[in-house]
Formats: structure tokens, C-alpha cells, sequence
DNA sequence: TGATATTCTGCAAACGTGTGCATAAAGAGA
DNA sequence: TCTCTTTATGCACACGTTTGCAGAATATCA
């Protein structure tokens, strides 16, 4: 099919191996037939074969990674960034998703051992560590972005969401909200406890009660499941003055939901969302959210790959790396003081 | 590293093609031994080479997927299509996103090439015929969902993108409006002009006029293209009383500029989107729109390739192969009768 | 011109698999 | 026991690269 260095050897009247060395910019071969052989290769139109390549140097040029759904914006965003520090390197990208589904993932582990991937890039909050057991075996690299259990690995990008979740809340409390709900998604694992902690320690630092019903989670982070929970929180004895979400999907189904019920936003209750995915701004009103770096968190996530790759195994650092990399708070028109104090 | 084949021999006191034989269910070798491999092989934690297996078959069980952002909604359901078929049937799929660039084109598509890709979807609509020329030689696999140019080649998936604007403007005339305007993105080749022509065609078709100025094109189809195209609407003399957009997410921008602008939707002003991406029913109001089944396109899409592998290249089809998807329209609260008539 | 240093190129092995062919082992029939 | 199938296994080569080493060709110097 595609010409082969034997091909251009034939052609050019070499061996095959002064067509690699030519081809690889290699010293040795002398100018005038390095000029000669890159010329009918490229006429010839030929392409080094990967697969031959990769078994004979063992590097595939290849980074895997593992996101929970495609269709999420979020990731979306951070596997854009991935992607542009894989395309600068000129790294190929094996891309999966885990659908939260167990065997899937083992077969997508499988699937990436089997392509030798170089390492592994893990954006995916249900990708458990069982999972990923067979990732772990024998120093294989592995960066994890959205930090599930990201204790477990050694190298992570880790985003604030302790301190998001905090900023928002003091935000809330200082337009003088005193009953604040929190609105999570129960499968986010490691991010999800984050979250709802940052939340807590602020109230608890600023002496506000979480009173009963307050804290509320649901089985994901989809606008789905935000709007059907707006039954919870009407349902309540006492009614939030404000509800801080997870995520920016939750707050946008649940800012739905409180106008389909007929309850004005900020005007009756304050929400807020969290990771200023691009839509954020365009519900009405727009989102109060948390700002996330998500390209940067993926350039990061892929350079620190690809720098674990290019250093000897020996000289890589024995504890564990992990980049914090800061947001910032996002004030917009779907939080403002509350009705009582107007 | 990973242990080979050979180790697995040298374990069990065989050749490594009794071994090679065994794993891949050769019916040569008998029942005992072929347990006694097996067994071996998954104490070890063998894990086959693509690589090597890849070099011998010619077969790399990999697919490409090139897209023009994966940030975009639309895509990102297809790809998601297209992920679920090829993890179905074992493959692997190797991602890039092709920016609207063609340095960044040509580089994704010897990426691909060099790793020997079994075939290629593009979803982008702007990697152009000449950016995929590349791939065209030599019977390469190639097929093509977003339709830029479709007739160039052989393999396509195709959404009715014609009879779809038809039907929703067909809707925004039989609402009883008259000055009806089109918001286009002008660098999506070939469904541009679908999309426009369907709008056109139906004007024409009920006699309407389309005004001067009433046919907009923006470089771009975010929400950030159609927020300020909002001005352009309104310094017309005559101000149109519904807005076709290319797009949902030029949709989403378009009702947000006039929100801003003190306009009420679908009071002042209807305006319609296209694709059904999963955001424009939690717009307020929620957008009418015309659903893409994208999730099926991308299926279609995977499903269309693999059939062509496994096919004997002598018994494929001399003509073209076009799927059509049909979709259908959504009609939300975007829209109403306009206001004069009301 | 001959010996030596320098520059360039070819030979051959290896990476991990798959597979046609030869052959060893075992069983069947005489 | 000897041949003839049948069954099970091994040998050796191929896929397309890279690379250590040997050696040919050329240049340098006495």
C-alpha cells in the first residue's frame, strides 16, 4: 500500500537503513543523498509506518485519555486544551469514555495498554481506582484531572474546589443570605466532597446553621437532574434564600425549574453554579459562578505528562506532584440579596 | 516490560506460535494446552501488542475522527455516537480537532495516515476537500458527516439540512409572520448554503420577500457570534418580527443580545434554533428548533465505516453511498404569532 | 605510492506478532 | 511391528522500522 524505506532504497540505489538515517536527519549520511532520498520519499509519497516504528523505539507517540462523557462541556473544554499540547508535540491522542460504566472501563484500560499508550490522562470523577488498578501496575504515568481519589496517584491537576465552593458561599453571606442550601451530585466522588465541604467550612466559619432538607444531592450533574430538584427545596418547611450548586448544569436545570414554578430569580432566591461553562452566561439571568481554567487545566494536565515521559524513570520525584491551579469568582445576576432585606 | 507471547512459551514450555495459535482460538491446538496457555497468559497480565499485531494484519484497529472543535455541542453528541459504535466493535478511535486550521489539518491527517488509521469520519465543516486530499488517495476511507462538500466524496451521512430550515420557516409563516430574517454562519461550507437555500426556498415558495439586509452572515456559530448581530437587526429600517439562525448556539447568543437590547422573546420578536443541542430547551424561553438525531448520525457514521472495512474492496459500490437522517422540528416558546397581528 | 584517519554506507539483528510448511507424536489398521 | 492417517507442535520468515558494528570509499599526510 504506502511505500516503505525499502521502497525508496530500491528507488534511490541505497539500503534501507541509509533511508532511515536520512529520513531521521541522522549526521552520518552525507548531505547530497540525504537531500536525494528526502526528495523521492516525499515524492514517492511516503509515511513512516507508527506500528513499526513504536515496537522497534518502544514510544508510541501516544497519550490516552479517559473522560466520563464527551457530551460534557466541561470536559469538553479541558480535552481541548489536552489536545492542543498532544497536537504541539505531535503526540496522537486515544480518546475514550467511561460512561461511568465499570467494564467499560476495564476495556478501555485494556484497549490503551494494548496501544502502549505512553501514559494516561484521567478526567473522569466515576473512573474508580479499581478501574484503574490496571493502569497502576509497573509505573505506568498516569496524571489525573478531576481528582477522584486523587491521593491515590501520583500526579494530579487539581482544582480548587474547596476554596470555589467557599468564595461562593461567602459571596452569598455577605449579600446577606442566612439560609443557604447546597444542591450536589452524589457521583462526583472526590470533587463532589470537596465541594460540599468548602461549603460547609464557610458556613460553619461564619456561624450560619445548615438546617435540615439544606443539603441535597442527585445521582448527577446534568441540567436533568437539576430541575426535577426543585421539588425538594419548595417542599422544605423553611424555603432557601439561596442555593449554591455543584455545577453550573445543576444550577441552569434548577434555575429552570424555580421559573417554571414561578419564582424569580435573583428576585426570590439566589443561585449560583459552579465552573463557568460557557453557557453560564447565556441563561437568563446569566450564572454567579466559579471561573475554572479548564483549557489551561488541560495543558497542564498533558504537559506534565509529557514531561514525565521525556525524564528518566530514575529522576522522577518519589512523592507524589500535584498542581493546584486557582480560579476565580464569577459575580453575575443570579444572586442578589435577599427579599427580606430589600 | 510487558510481557510477549515468547515469555508466555518459554513459561509454558511451548513455541511462541503455539502460544500466538492458542490466544487466538486456533482450533490446531489442542483443548489442554490451549487452557494451560490461556492460564499463563493472564497470571502474566499478557497484554497483546497492537503494534506488532498491526504490522503482521495490516490492520490497526484504529479509527480517525477528525472534528473542527470538540468544545462544540453538536459534535460532541455525534462523537459520542461514534465512540459507542467503535467501542461495540473493538476499535480504538484517534481524536483531533482541526480548528478551521489547514496547517493543523494537514498535520492531523499525516497523524492519522502515519499510524494507519483503517479509516477516517470527518465531522468538521470546514476541513475542506483540499485539506483531505491527502487522505483521498489510494482508496482510503473516508466518511463525511457534516457534509462540507459532500458530493466530493464517496461516503456520506447526511442531515436533511434543506427540508429542515424549510419547516421551520414554513412554521414562522403559517404563525403569520411576514418579516422574516435569517441569521447565518457563513464558514460552515456546505450546510450553510443547505441551510440558507431551505430558508430561501420556502420564502419564495409562499411568495414572501425576503428583505434587504434581512439575510445576515456571521464568521462563526457560538453564541458569541450571535450576541452583537443583534445590532445589525435592529438598524434596519424595517426591523423583521422573527429570526431564523443558522444554529442553536447563534440562537442563544441572538436572544440574549435582544434581552439586553429590552426586547421581549417571542413578544417583539420570534427566533428559532437548529440542532436541538441539549442547552436550547433551558434557554428562557426555551428555543424552538429543529432536532438532529445526533447521537444516531454518529452511529450511522462509525457503523457506514466499519461496513466498509470488512467489505472485499472489489465488492463496494462505484457510486456514492449517501445515508439520509431525518430530523424534526421542536416547536418551544420561542416563537408565537407576531405582535401587530396579536 | 602507501599507510592512516575520516567519512559514508551496508549488513544483520531486533522489536512482537501471525502463518505456511515441515515434522514429531500418537493412534489406527494390517 | 510396520505403515498410514490424524493430530499437535515447532521452524522460519515476514511485517517496517532502528541501530551497533563492520567495512568500503574517499581524503590526508608522509
Amino acid at each position: 500500500m504506502s511505500p516503505t524505506i525499502k521502497d525508496i532504497a530500491r528507488q534511490t540505489g541505497v539500503s534501507h537503513s541509509t533511508v532511515s538515517r536520512a529520513l531521521s536527519g541522522n549526521p552520518l549520511i552525507s548531505d547530497s543523498t540525504a537531500a536525494r532520498i528526502r526528495r523521492a520519499a516525499s515524492e514517492m509519497g511516503y509515511l513512516p509506518s507508527a506500528a513499526a516504528r513504536s515496537l522497534k523505539t518502544r514510544r508510541s507517540k501516544v497519550l490516552g485519555v479517559v473522560v466520563s462523557s464527551l457530551e460534557d462541556p466541561f470536559f469538553a473544554e479541558i480535552l481541548q486544551g489536552i489536545e492542543d499540547a498532544a497536537r504541539a508535540s505531535g503526540y496522537g491522542l486515544f480518546i475514550a469514555s467511561s460512561q461511568r460504566d465499570a467494564e467499560r472501563g476495564q476495556q478501555i484500560a485494556r484497549l490503551m495498554l494494548e496501544h502502549r499508550a505512553e501514559g494516561v490522562i484521567i478526567c473522569s470523577t466515576s473512573f474508580s481506582t479499581e478501574q484503574s488498578q490496571q493502569f497502576q501496575q509497573g509505573g505506568f504515568p498516569i496524571v489525573v484531572v478531576n481528582n477522584q481519589a486523587a491521593e491515590n496517584f501520583q500526579y494530579s491537576i487539581y482544582h480548587d474546589d474547596l476554596e470555589g465552593t467557599r468564595q461562593i458561599t461567602r459571596h452569598l453571606v455577605e449579600l446577606g443570605h442566612q439560609r443557604i442550601a447546597y444542591l450536589g451530585d452524589s457521583l462526583s466522588g472526590r470533587t463532589s466532597l470537596d465541594r460540599l465541604n468548602g461549603f460547609q467550612a464557610e458556613m460553619e466559619a461564619t456561624g450560619l446553621p445548615i438546617l435540615p432538607g439544606f443539603v441535597h444531592e442527585v445521582p448527577g450533574g446534568t441540567p436533568e437532574h437539576g430541575l426535577p430538584s426543585v421539588d425538594h427545596f419548595l417542599e422544605l418547611p423553611q424555603r432557601p434564600t439561596a442555593i449554591v450548586c455543584f455545577n453550573d448544569m445543576l444550577a441552569i436545570g434548577l434555575l429552570k425549574g424555580l421559573q417554571l414554578a414561578g419564582l424569580q430569580v435573583p428576585g426570590d432566591i439566589s443561585i449560583t453554579g459552579f465552573d463557568n461553562i460557557r453557557f453560564s452566561i447565556y441563561t437568563n439571568p446569566p450564572l454567579t459562578t466559579f471561573d475554572q481554567p479548564k483549557h489551561f487545566i488541560g495543558l497542564e494536565a498533558a504537559r506534565l505528562l509529557l514531561e514525565l515521559l521525556d525524564s528518566a524513570p530514575d529522576s522522577l520525584p518519589a512523592d507524589s506532584e500535584i498542581k493546584m491551579l486557582k480560579g476565580r469568582l464569577l459575580v453575575r445576576k443570579s444572586t442578589a440579596a435577599p427579599s427580606e432585606l430589600v
